[in-house]
DNA sequence: TCTATCTTTGAGAATCGTTATCATTCTTAT
DNA sequence: ATAAGAATGATAACGATTCTCAAAGATAGA
């Protein structure tokens, strides 16, 4: 079981290992992003951060998360509409379903898109280095 | 066969049936946008339409191009890095491989994905109002 | 613990793509 | 030809993000 404070930890571990100096910012900002469990942008994360250390400004969030992303524990996307969101790199890849009418965000994973990409693109004589799959919905309403 | 001429004639037509005014500036538009073969951006098609007439600003681009989406006979694409990139609104649905070290963009076309998307959002109680499946590749070179 | 080095910081200016403002010009229906 | 209203160019404003730079802070070593 991985809980919050571990996943804070890891990134920590990370950031020391590539010899990135660990602050007082990055700490209260690595703590709010593995305590996330939605995927709020640089100005939510901002508040959050403040919250927790009020010596955070926004551009460093943006410095932060920009660190965080080059060294792979963090996630960036790009979701119609508004700023970028991220969301801490758990292991298992996977695609988004935006709810057009709330901004919600909800995770799913197909090993058949993955695969029919591949094959998509392979056919046409390329290799996917990474690729975008986002589905903006609606909820069914049942009568 | 349906050449570019025909292409910008249909696209005035629409506008014309929509009440909307068909300027010396939108005609040179329409006519570099049918007959664009990529996905140009707003500057791109900025230059190229003063090529033909030197009257067109950058504002009455992005307006037009407004005014050609919410009419459904141009498609607006975000893709990472840079602006928005459009193409003319042809009948069969498409998505885009992009060429990572060229800029390049080529369409492709899945039944497969279509009816994956469906199921993927129907399982967890979604319907699909529009998607966005961009695949990153790279050419896979032969020794 | 004290220092030296070198990174990171906050504040705000700058950037980029895009949209808004507004007085003037142009399209279109009459 | 004319009136009414839409579209225009120039430029200001915008939102998200990055950059600049002097000051503060983290880290390794003595």
């Amino acid at each position: 079981m991985v809980n919050e404070s571990d996943k804070a930890e890891k990134m920590t571990a990370a950031l020391r290992k590539a010899g990135i100096r660990v602050t007082r910012q990055r700490i209260a900002l690595l703590g709010v992003i593995a305590d996330a469990d939605d995927h709020p942008d640089a100005v939510e994360l901002h508040d959050r951060a403040r919250a927790v250390e009020p010596s955070v400004s926004l551009a460093t969030v943006y410095r932060t998360l920009s660190v965080l992303e080059e060294q792979g524990v963090v996630h960036r996307h790009s979701f119609e509409g508004g700023g970028a969101r991220f969301e801490t790199a758990h292991e298992e890849h996977h695609d988004h379903i935006l709810d057009v009418d709330t901004g919600e965000v909800i995770e799913f994973q197909s090993d058949k898109i993955e695969q029919l990409q591949d094959e998509i693109a392979r056919e046409l004589g390329y290799e996917v280095v990474h690729h975008r799959f986002e589905l903006y919905c609606r909820k069914v309403r049942r009568s």
